[in-house]
DNA sequence: GAATCGCCGTGAATCGATTCACGAGCGTGT
DNA sequence: ACACGCTCGTGAATCGATTCACGGCGATTC
């Protein structure tokens, strides 16, 4: 029996662990145990613990557990565009791994927008998560370092473990490029060019393609284009000032450095009557579900982004460190119809009707 | 002065409103007031205050706020399909609003399973976030109904308004059924095909439909394919089962649920040969991005989304009532070339294979 | 049978921000 | 000059779960 609350609450008040106490004849220490270190108390007492809570419809009330346990359940999620659907894809695996493990997912997205960056570290921090994974625009920022010195570690993701020495968990982006470029100059492809960046990830991806030439031992040229952002627009816009050029000038092998931005240069091209692939091949990166659906269907360079997210999940957790996970998450090229070798007038596919 | 801590904290220590208030020489009650009453304090005071909580980096604690205010900064929204790009310009408008008005958004999906639904509702709870926003599956989830009975507000996204008496926000699907319909019908279009649902929302798109063959005066006919979920795998399943048709039995026009399904039914009957628009008009629901840059772009009906996420949070912070959002978010028909009027004297009549 | 140990449950202090109730200080009207 | 009212700052209680330190009690051992 509680005392008579001096503000009624809207409709029932929520029940707290001393109704579960009083309902299951133990002490509130006794409930709190129950859920924190099962093993400390008996089978037969946390049965009727459990029951009671149950009862009562108990949900426990993660603002008290935190502080005074100094920690929360949430993970703190930190994208730079909800509309590319890899950031969707690694949020959609590290929200499965973390329920696996009874944790949750606090996803956040900044939408290259440095401001609300800060802005959602600060909430991350003031909701004190037990970790935060970042897939960020260009640098690590300042406020994410800050963080961790005040005692929340943090995970990049998408960004290579390189000399910066965060703990990171990345695809081989640099070996992803270079399965494009390589693919390209198998086909024949001489006048590459590669769009997309400055982005720390797309530069090693570029990186990766520079190798292929090199290494290819032939007479290849490759020309860069840089982008602001990555998105389906730009890559039309790209288009439009690839079309302005005489045409000896123009490339017959494109990367670029996602698909949005591949769609884009696609789409933008195929309008104007280029054909493709027979005039141009076009790899682009990252293998979103609408590669497959596009006007030629996109080749496209895959990073298993869920296991990614997952992998960032169990980092934070302690589960695995960075050494258990090297070289696990393996770039794969999906050949499709924007890269074919050149076979002859295309045909038709006869209608399978029968 | 505080006395010494008993666990030392990781690395530093983080500051709090009696750290604030002593360096600032004042109590810590009005530290507090400065941030959530900053007109009960003197603006010198003010500016003192904000000082020292600046130079120390306070970011305050929303667990211990929580704890004694009963409610966090944060919305909760609740989707079903983070893979669905709909859902995703609906959370960047949530986010948008939220953060012009200083809350955040927790962001969790459900991926369709009514399991995590109801553990995600819970851990909402267990945020004492101030609100729900849901985009749910397809009934009102009992935890939600729970939820509400304790204090927590909800707010329905997607949903009409009906007879269920939540408070809901929505386009109007309806109309954009009936959009998407009377096109086809004016196109000359008669043997109509819906495909989509059963979803409370999918099935006022198909009611739309059902009313423009009614009012149409038309001899038309109006057949529904009912699929699980919406997905583009499920849609080139779909366009299978409709390839295996006597030609006399196949659709002149096709409205889909959504354009995940338009864009999986279009690739599949593109494969198999159907021309389209010349065969078969088709017009997906929700306009997303990659609607235009699909194999043939598609035509679809556009809901204002990123308007419904910010509609939902002002509904849920009060701002504004269901009943000034009365009629604001209109659907719009996006004609692209999957449904353009088939330009010459060609039979509409044609059979599904060139 | 007594001493000891370990199991298991409990009372009470605690985390940090909020907010109530109080009062110091000061200006003003008569 | 006195009382009154207003502004603005403060001490202290409070939210709910966690966890430390303690103790009751049954079992084991000599």
């Amino acid at each position: 029996m509680t005392s008579p609350p001096r503000r009624p609450r809207a409709v029932s008040s929520v029940p707290t662990v001393g109704d579960v106490a009083a309902r299951a004849g133990v002490s509130r220490a006794t409930v709190s145990y129950t859920f924190t270190q099962p093993d400390r108390v008996s089978p037969d007492l946390r049965r009727r613990v459990l029951a009671a809570a149950d009862e009562l419809g108990y949900v426990g009330n993660d603002a008290a557990r935190r502080l005074r346990a100094g920690h929360s359940l949430a993970l703190g999620l930190l994208v730079s565009s909800a509309a590319n659907p890899v950031y969707a894809e690694i949020a959609a695996g590290a929200e499965a791994e973390a329920a696996a493990h009874g944790r949750f997912i606090l996803l956040a997205n900044s939408d290259e927008s440095a401001e609300r960056e800060r802005a959602y570290l600060s909430f991350f921090e003031s909701q004190h998560v037990s970790g935060v994974i970042a897939a960020p625009v260009g640098d690590v920022p300042a406020e994410l370092l800050g963080l961790r010195s005040r005692g929340t570690p943090f995970v990049l993701v998408g960004v290579a473990p390189g000399p910066h020495s965060y703990p990171a968990i990345s695809g081989d982006n640099e070996r992803g490029g270079h399965l494009a470029a390589a693919h390209l100059l198998a086909q024949g492809r001489r006048r590459l060019l590669f769009a997309g960046g400055p982005h720390p990830h797309v530069d090693l991806r570029l990186a990766g393609v520079r190798r292929a030439v090199a290494e290819s031992g032939q007479p290849a040229s490759l020309e860069v284009v840089r982008v602001g952002v990555q998105t389906a627009r730009v890559g039309e816009e790209v288009s439009r000032t690839l079309l302005e050029r005489p045409e000896r000038d123009f490339p017959d092998g494109i990367v670029a450095g996602n698909d949005l931005l591949a769609l884009g240069l696609l789409h933008g091209l195929i309008v104007a009557g280029v054909r493709v692939p027979e005039d141009l091949s076009l790899v682009g990166y990252d293998d979103i579900e609408f590669a497959d659906f596009a006007i030629v269907p996109l080749t496209s360079v895959r990073h298993p982004s869920a296991a990614l997210g997952a992998g960032a999940v169990r980092l934070l957790l302690g589960i695995e460190d960075e050494q258990d996970m090297q070289g696990r998450f393996e770039p794969e090229l999906v050949v499709r119809a924007t890269s074919l070798p050149i076979a002859g007038p295309q045909p038709v596919s006869s209608p399978p009707i029968g």
